[in-house]
RNA sequence: GCCCCGGUGGCGAAAUUGGUAGACGCACAGGACUUAAAAUCCUGGGAUACGAUAAUAUCGGUCGUGCCGGUUCAAGUCCGGCCCGGGGCACCA
């Protein structure tokens, strides 16, 4: 008996270390390639993808795991639905965290990826993510990166690299130049170090002349607006004019060209102002001014360029005493310097209109200059606007020549016509993004495929060279002087060729590179002549679904589609985007504690009573808010422990349960039990104490009432596929126990096989045991996915509402079939006593839900 | 400053096109089983000095989805204005 007992306990943890071993020994999840014996070329494709991780060296939270978990779900359900789901997981191995990380601990970065690889892939399978393993990658593997190599050769042979002499950004902490995008008002994004304005050598990627058509691709993509927007913003379009100002002084035959998005204020220049770097500033500057401009000059010079942006409202600005002349007008414009205005954007000069842009009005305010009004706003704007000294927004024009009385986007197009005619301008397109400096100084990284010859001249390396392996270097770290620490290693660096001398290039490329392309390399992975084959890349074709954090919004999203595009130009990718669906997980947040003073408690110091908290130590009243997971306040959660505690489905099920994949939500450890109880009684409802399955031979009364129950659960586990709110596929799932417990009936074996179908992408482990009770020699992994049949979700009956003047007074049970005047007739007889005597103005029926009958007060 | 997203019980949350707010679960309270504990099972729950009654309960009323106002027979859902929280951008001409 008491043998019995113990075995038709549900154990968690053992049926799950044994699914977990079979699917690794039995390669369950190994999804064929076109061209392997087992493909099926009439199966759908479906491309699943998790950004994958950089392994870092404190391994998975349980916030990583949510996305995998999710994406997870969709790979399970893809694959009952008949699709050849193709689901991979890899390393983000190369980069500057890495190498940091190997710094801190003292160890060479080779041995701390492969370690916390190691510890990630172990993670990931406890977690039964249903990974197709025999195609990892590792983007530090010369095996990969030197496709990396190859790409990168392409791209350069197309014209879209180039090495340049400007002025980057370098991190002095890090020690090396970072790309625009990894520089956040004047401090690294990664660790958050101060960054300065270097003039330096670098190797650059021609994103810009992509600006175009990454700005248009966006359109079509089922990516999150915010996503959409993040990227149109950071392309930074704006469509202007470019107007040429002669120089007063009639010695100097140079133009002054600016940029402005509002060639309708035009009439309204008061003076034009140069960026400080602006190459003519010397030339154009009296002798009267000299002195006072260059001692603004070498102001400007002393403050790095973080002090200028920190001075942001209070700019500083300097007259010249020169003067051009106004394209139209003909009238004599002074010209000042500003810091304000930058160098590197648009043509770093511009024109100042004080009355209708904020910044030129602060300088106006500033230096005296004058106001010279222009845009009135149109019939119907308010007063306020009328009324003020700067309007920025669109209007009609005044005081403007033949162009008084036009609306702004009018005149913009005809003044732009007028100067264009004369020669004084032309239409002009600018952008924000900056050309992707691609050049590091460190060591962790893929070298370049490039050669400089002995008069510094560069050669491409031929494909058959590749991969330019990273040379093991004992010391790696930084040099403190700028140059790469690969410069280190003479025998690497100089190498012979056809008899000539060449020198390697020692820059590694940055950690994006890796991942600009990893998800092509997935669909082919084994590939030794070619980074892919055109028969894969023609059948997965695109990342069908794209699941990750909204952090990598811009840089990996936007260097992704670059590369895609420019593939897509060779002719060597099938579609002009990589990720046809983009989805961001919510961040999974915890719960942490601060005393009246502010100061954090750590989470083990505090417990919970009568919905207060109370500090440990002395009983002190704590509260409580959400955060991110820290180590410093201890509220860490780590899978693995969960996972060995509660079991492994229970935790997929409580991270799902949360709420909607898209949603920050706090982990709260002691809310997985509902899901532990959940997974507990499904087992005990589905599984006899003699172990074996509750099945009934003969259908009974009640199995209409089961085959709603089950019809109603899948309706609306279907339906949380469309947003990724599992939530509500954990909850139904709940529920439908709860009926099912409630009708006391046993299941036929065929109700039994749906249920179980059912719950199997959430919880694949217990699934899969059922599956094998049922007496299945073949995996529930490609059984079928259950058809919902309508017929099971319609009622004879339902609760309808009786309302009088919205206010609900009554409910009672009537057949669907009920017609309209029957309802109405019902209600009035229903509600009798409240409308005697009253005046019935309207009654209104919504069919299957309720009656509103108005009446008069 | 500008742009996005969000605000629903003690907590996580649910709610087709506007149509029964709080599904499902956690925590809590009461009860059953047990020598006891754990486990399990049952029950309860937005607020309310508003009223009635057999008065720590039941029935009914009223209020209730951040705040104020509007549209509508009907608003968590739509519109306008604000407050709070989170994220992004920030001299971009």
């Amino acid at each position: 008996m008491l043998v019995f007992l113990l075995m038709s306990k549900y154990e968690p943890r053992k049926i799950e270390a044994k699914w977990q071993s079979l699917w690794e020994k039995n390669k369950t999840y190994r999804c064929p390639n076109p061209g392997d014996a087992d493909f099926d070329s009439k199966k759908k494709s479906y491309y699943v993808l998790d950004m994958f991780p950089y392994p870092s060296g404190s391994g998975l939270h349980v916030g990583h795991a949510s996305g995998y978990i999710g994406t997870d779900i969709v790979a399970r359900k893809k694959r009952m639905e008949g699709c050849n789901v193709l689901h991979p997981m890899g390393w983000d191995a190369f980069g500057l965290p890495a190498e940091q990380y190997a710094i801190q601990t003292n160890q060479h970065p080779r041995k701390t990826t492969d370690i916390n690889t190691e510890n990630f892939r172990r993670q990931l399978k406890l977690i039964g993510l249903s990974y197709d393993w025999s195609r990892e990658v590792d983007t530090s593997d010369p095996k990969y990166y030197q496709w990396t190599q190859w790409i990168f050769l392409q791209l350069y042979k197309k014209g879209l690299v180039y090495r340049k002499e400007m002025p980057v950004w370098w991190c002095e902490e890090l020690k090396t130049v970072l790309a625009n995008e990894e520089v956040i008002n004047g401090r690294s994004e990664r660790g958050n170090y101060i960054c300065e304005r270097r003039p330096l050598t670098q190797w650059v990627f021609r994103i810009t002349e992509y600006a175009d058509k990454l700005l248009a691709g966006l359109k079509d993509l089922d990516w999150p607006d915010s996503v959409k927007k993040m990227q149109e913003d950071w392309i930074g379009k704006s469509l202007g004019a470019e107007i040429d100002f002669a120089l007063a002084d009639a010695g100097l035959s140079e133009k002054i060209t600016v940029f402005s998005t509002r060639p309708d204020t035009l009439f309204g220049v008061v003076a034009v102002v140069l960026a400080p770097e602006h190459p003519l500033v010397q030339k154009i500057t009296p002798k009267s001014h000299q002195a006072k401009v260059e001692a603004f000059l070498a102001e400007m010079k002393s403050r790095s360029e973080r002090d200028r942006k920190a001075e942001a409202d209070d700019f500083s600005a300097c007259e010249t005493g020169a003067f051009c002349i106004h394209p139209l007008t003909g009238e004599k414009v002074p010209i000042y310097l500003a810091s304000y205005v930058l160098a590197d954007y648009g043509s770093g000069a511009v024109m100042a209109v004080p009355s209708h842009d904020e910044r030129d009005f602060l300088l106006a305010k500033k230096t005296g200059l004058p106001l010279k009004k222009v845009i009135i706003p149109v019939a119907g704007g308010s007063v306020a606007e009328a009324s003020q000294d700067c309007f920025t927004k669109d209007g009609v024009l005044m005081s403007s020549d033949e162009f008084t009385g036009q609306d702004s986007a009018t005149a913009r197009a005809n003044i732009t016509n007028t100067i264009e005619k004369k020669n004084h301008g032309r239409a002009k397109i600018t952008y924000k993004i900056r050309d992707w400096i691609f050049s590091r100084q460190r060591y962790w990284g893929e070298p370049f495929p490039l050669l400089l010859d002995e008069a510094g001249k560069v050669q491409a390396m031929d494909e058959s060279e590749l991969p330019v392996e990273l040379p093991h270097m004992e010391d790696f770290k930084p040099s403190t002087d700028g140059s790469s620490p690969l410069a280190r290693d003479k025998n690497w660096v100089h190498i012979q060729k056809n008899g000539k001398n060449y020198f390697r290039v020692t820059d590694t490329m940055p950690g994006w590179a890796g991942s600009c392309w990893y998800y092509l390399r997935f669909m082919d992975p084994g590939n030794k002549i070619k980074p892919f084959s055109s028969e894969a890349m023609n059948y997965w074709r695109q990342v069908d679904l794209y699941v990750g954090g909204a952090s990598h919004a811009v840089m990996h999203l936007l260097y992704a589609r670059f590369w895609h595009r420019a593939l897509f130009d060779l002719g060597l990718v099938s579609d002009p985007e990589p990720f046809k669906r983009l989805f961001n997980q919510g961040m999974v947040t915890a719960f942490a504690f601060k005393d009246s003073t502010g100061r954090l408690v750590p989470s083990d110091e505090v417990t919970a009573k009568e919905n207060a908290f109370y500090r440990l130590s002395n009983g002190e009243k704590v509260e409580r808010f959400i955060t991110k997971m820290a180590k410093s306040l201890r509220n860490v959660v780590n899978p693995d422990d969960v996972i060995a505690e509660k079991g492994c489905d229970a935790f997929r099920l409580y991270s799902m349960f949360m709420g909607p994949l898209d949603l920050d939500k706090p982990w709260a450890t002691e809310g997985i039990t509902g899901c532990e109880k959940f997974l507990r009684k499904f087992w005990i409802y589905l599984v006899g104490e003699d172990d074996s399955l509750k099945i009934s031979s003969t259908s009974g009364p009640e199995n209409e009432k089961i085959w709603k129950a089950l019809h109603k659960a899948l309706k609306r586990i279907d339906d949380s596929f469309t947003n990724f709110n599992f939530n509500t596929a954990v909850a139904a799932m709940m529920e439908s126990l709860n009926d099912l417990h409630e009708i006391k009936a046993t299941m036929t074996k065929e109700q039994v096989e749906m249920y179980v179908k059912m719950l199997s992408p959430l919880a694949p482990h217990v699934c899969a045991e059922l599956w094998e009770k049922l007496g299945h020699k073949e995996s529930i992994d490609y059984s079928s996915w259950p058809q919902l049949e309508d017929k099971y979700l319609k009622d004879s009956d339902f609760e309808l509402v009786l309302q009088v003047n919205g206010k609900i007074r009554k409910r009672v049970q009537v057949a669907v079939d009920i017609s309209e005047p029957d309802v109405l007739n019902l209600a009035e007889k229903e509600l009798s006593d409240m409308l005697a005597g009253k005046d019935v103005v309207k009654k209104i029926y919504v069919k299957q839900k309720l009656v509103n009958i108005v009446i008069k007060a």
